[in-house]
DNA sequence: CTACAATCACGTGTAAATACCTAATTTGTA
DNA sequence: TACAAATTAGGTATTTACACGTGATTGTAG
């Protein structure tokens, strides 16, 4: 038997991830260096310690860095790591765009221990893996040679500083003369930023800006809990 | 050494789930009786089994039927078990409701795994578990004896279910005239309950109304990934 | 140097949202 | 039955949002 599958886990939940451990310690062929409680977090052990990790498996939806921003970082300056994507989240663009980004596997928070165990084994022995669904999302990304423009939620660079503030600040239920005020430039002007953002988002109004900006959580508001 | 303590776990999250079983299995004085992926499964399950948990750990955020209503329907059918609200959220007004409500114990998912150990064996024992942070409060809570009107969040009862239909319309981004045709009443009716909404919902504008929505949940809107 | 994108700004017009009102009918329930 | 709440609908007015345009700066990357 040769040396241990070496894993990082990275979850913001701490239940989860000791939950996780708890999971894959019953399993001999499995060892955890460390966890990390954010993307920068995660980023930063490993630019620290000495001996890196086989396989990440990395949360999407985290604070500070997410997971697509955590991947990209990874496959730059570590690229011998393998990254399993872990989320909540189980869509067509999702999966492709995570893929294209260079995870290995993408693994769902509701599958069970048993293929999670699976995947992790698959991606040290092959490099990769993908079960069934996954796969056939990416033989139907494949095939659509049109449409090479696969809508990347959570890359959301396509909008720009300002129209972020803009987006904002719809978002804190300010009207569009306030936006003005507070940015020190003309109505029309935040009536421009709003109209591209109409546009770029493919909303048909506010209402639409705001799920937009929420879903993505590209404003941080108070939690009302 | 008495019989073990019983517990229920529900969470939408399977991987998270079995984490806990695993951490939980590690020691000798709990028995995982069953667990439940959402509000509705587990009182279904309430209902159907033989030997009731003495504690139920809920998380708070799950489909079909959220924490809250859950613990509202436990402790009017099931008033023995004591339930511990597990959840990423940690704020007064939220963890004053879940109080009020009648859950026994308040545990983060951020927290220790020792930690939750802890507050089950105190829930075992003493009946309830508050941490510092919790206590502090609740004392707080009690002393503002003018403010009677704690805002508690999910608990959205005070919405009807014409206004939650308008709601949901407005988040879909449609216009008043939009809605008024979808639901078969003049726009007007439409303005009117809208204009309930802002004021329930303390919002000055749509922008403030999707964001009570989607905070909440009370709107399913397909997710982006 | 020259594209190109981002930012800024304006004009004109219509549709929608919001702020004040009032009030009839239905519905649930004490 | 009586009361409260929900649902329905209207009047009048102002403010915002949205749909079309246009065009001048700036910075930056090819």
């Amino acid at each position: 038997m040769s040396s241990k599958i070496t894993l990082v886990l990275a979850d913001d939940e701490l239940l989860f991830r000791q939950g996780l451990r708890a999971i894959l310690s019953k399993n001999e062929e499995f060892e955890v260096l460390f966890d990390a409680a954010d993307g920068l977090d995660l980023v930063t052990q490993l630019r620290k310690t000495d001996t890196l990790p086989e396989i990440v498996i990395t949360d999407l939806k985290m604070p500070e860095l997410n997971g697509v921003e955590v991947t990209k970082i990874i496959r730059e300056e570590f690229p011998e790591i393998r990254i399993i994507a872990l989320t909540s989240y189980f869509s067509k663009p999702f999966i492709l765009n995570m893929i294209s980004i260079g995870a290995v596997a993408y693994l769902a928070k509701n599958s069970t221990p048993k293929l999670m165990v699976k995947t992790i084994k698959e991606v040290a022995s092959k490099g990769f893996y993908y079960d069934d669904t996954v796969f056939k999302f990416i033989q139907e990304g494949l095939l659509s040679t049109g449409e090479r423009k696969v809508k990347s939620p959570f890359d959301t660079s396509f909008i720009s500083k300002r129209e972020m503030e803009v987006l904002e600040l719809i978002c804190r239920q300010y009207t569009t003369p306030e936006i003005a005020e507070k940015l020190f430039i003309s109505p029309r002007t935040v009536e421009g930023h709003r109209t591209n953002l109409l546009l770029k988002t493919e909303s048909k109004n506010i209402a639409g800006l705001v799920v937009f900006a929420l879903q993505r959580e590209l404003v941080k508001l108070d939690t009302p809990y």
